[in-house]
DNA sequence: CGCGACATGTAAGCAGTTACATGATTAT
DNA sequence: ATAATCATGTAACTGCTTACATGTCGCG
């Protein structure tokens, strides 16, 4: 039981007060690249998390009518997120990829449809890379180390090494296989 | 609906008949770098699939009455495991990960605590990286394109690429945080 | 008046983990 | 004998995805 959305929640109010809406968005965001979570995941947690105390939420009206529940952290809720931020956990164990799955029995596979799923993948990660480049491009520097776009910038950065190691597998995978072809 | 846990069983049993024991043991071995399963997920995934026709096995005897079913692919179990092997996917969107969230939320850390949890996460991959360079080791030049060693072989190389990306990028926070640390 | 963004929720089902439960075989 | 490994299963629960369901607000 290690109740990961509940300290992303928790992380995300402690840096403003939001309602679940924005939360999403959030998730949709800079965070995407090592959490997410659906609105339908993360409504239940918000209404678990008040009855647990960790978090207090006002409703706000936008318009005339259109209520949003804006969620705030309790003192309890502070330090709960406190603690498990600056608790050492072990490594995740397996973080699961399907494609890896498929080239671990590659050699069932025949030389051109192997090479043309390998290119599918690379396609899509040096797509991922120009998109976190030009993320970073919006950075002019290290942010300061005690604001909110520390972090930003430390993910994006693991974002970014993440991505070019894969298209260098991919690389390698392609060479592989173009390899053992020719030999034969 | 994915049933990737499925195809890992169907690509297994294509490659030599097993039970249910020995793909648990699989699973913790090579292929614990990008897919896992506890056995109480494998036994009734088989069971599905011999209701299904995928499978089918016929029961042996260690010694003189423990029983082990040996499961083997039927030939709809072999097509349906070869169309999904050829099949084009979308890369997965969002590999989890605890630590690169906690990270997220480093500026609400202080510096001594923050550099150790980066050193408890670098030893940790280190580790790991030193254990897949031994498994490569073992390894002399490329498999044959033909044998299960192929594919064995490429993702072990995506893990090694994978770990050592993970252990810059650690090696890279750390910098940052000591940087802006002096900078003080 | 229609479309996209804002806003919140529930239900059903699949995937995965932890714990419960049992027993045989082999090596020390 | 006793511990490690072989061997198979179920139950309860958490986590996550997909689909269902509803309604407002602002812009063109």
């Amino acid at each position: 039981m290690q109740r990961t959305l509940k300290y992303a929640i928790l992380g995300l109010l402690n840096q403003n007060s939001m309602s679940g809406y924005d939360i999403s968005a959030k998730l949709e965001g800079s965070l995407k690249e090592f959490w997410s979570a659906n609105h339908s995941q993360i409504y239940p947690e918000l209404k678990k998390l008040t009855e647990e105390g960790l978090v207090e939420f006002k409703i706000e009206i936008t318009g005339s009518v259109l209520e949003r529940k804006v969620y705030t952290l309790t003192a309890a809720g502070k330090e709960d997120f406190t603690r498990w931020l600056c608790t050492k956990a072990d490594m995740i164990a397996t973080p699961k990829d399907v494609f890896r799955l498929r080239m671990f029995f590659s050699n069932e596979i025949d030389d051109e449809t192997c090479l043309g799923l390998v290119a599918h993948e690379l396609e899509q990660h040096e797509a991922r890379l120009v998109h976190l480049k030009d993320i970073e491009a919006g950075f002019h520097g290290i942010p300061d180390r005690n604001s909110d776009k520390f972090g930003d910038y430390l993910v994006l950065t693991g974002a970014i090494y993440r991505e070019e190691a894969a298209i260098r597998w991919l690389k390698r995978c392609a060479e592989i296989v173009d390899g053992a072809q020719e030999k034969v």
